[in-house]
DNA sequence: ACTTTAGTAACCCTATGGGTTACACTTGGA
DNA sequence: TCCAAGTGTAACCCATAGGGTTACTAAAGT
C-alpha cells in the first residue's frame, strides 16, 4: 500500500534545479535550448509549476544521460500524493476484492 | 535506460479486463458503480481508449486491494512506449552530461 | 549603462478526462 | 419470441493543462 508521508514528495523540478542545474552550472535558457523546448516550458518545471510529461522525460533522459522513468516516477509520486491529499472521492470506493 | 521492446506494453485496461473483470466475473456497470465513476469512464479504460489517472488509480487500488502505483506504473510504461515511438522531437536533444 | 538570464503574465491552440444523454447491438431469461 | 440488462460509443458540454510566442520586469554580471 501507499506509504504514509507527512510531506509532499520531491517535485522533479527540485531535483533538476539542485542536482543538475546548480551542480553543473547550467542555466535555464541553456538547458531549454538543449532540450529543444521553450524557455517557459522548462522554467515552469524547474520552478515546480509544470509537470514532466512522457515527452519531456525522454528529452531529460537524453540530456542528462538518465532513464526517462526516473523523471516520470518522480512526477508520478508527486502527483499521486497530491491527488490523495486533495480529492477524496476515491475514499468512497468500496472493495470488490478481499 | 529504456529497455527496447518490440511491442506495446500492456495497457492497464487489458489487465483489468483479463485479471479482474473476467476472473472475478464482474461487469463494467458493476465496477463503475463501485468506483463511483460513470460507466463511460470505466469502459474507456477497460477498452484501452482512456488513461488511468492518479484519481482513478486510487479508486482501483481501493476496489481491488492493490497499490495505486500498480496502475500508474502500467499506464506510465504504456504512455512512455507510445510517446517514444510516435514523436521524435526528443531524439534531437543532445547530451549535457556524459 | 548595457546585456544576459529569469520569472511570469497574457493569449492562443489542442488534447484529454469526466459527466450526461441517447442510440444500436448482443445476450440471456421469462 | 420478446424484453430487459449489459455494453460500446457517439455527440455535447465543461474544465484543466501542456506547449508555443511575445513582452514586460527584475536581478545580476561585464
Amino acid at each position: 500500500m501507499t506509504r504514509a508521508r507527512h510531506r509532499s514528495p520531491t517535485h522533479p523540478g527540485g531535483i533538476l534545479k539542485r542536482h543538475y542545474l546548480e551542480t553543473m552550472n547550467l542555466g535555464i535558457t541553456e538547458v531549454a535550448e538543449a532540450l529543444r523546448v521553450s524557455r517557459k516550458t522548462f522554467s515552469k518545471i524547474v520552478n515546480e509549476r509544470g509537470a514532466v510529461t512522457p515527452d519531456m522525460a525522454l528529452r531529460l533522459s537524453k540530456a542528462f544521460n538518465t532513464t526517462p522513468e526516473l523523471w516520470l516516477n518522480l512526477q508520478q509520486t508527486y502527483d499521486l500524493w497530491h491527488t490523495a491529499h486533495s480529492s477524496k472521492g476515491w475514499m468512497a470506493v468500496h472493495a470488490l476484492a478481499a
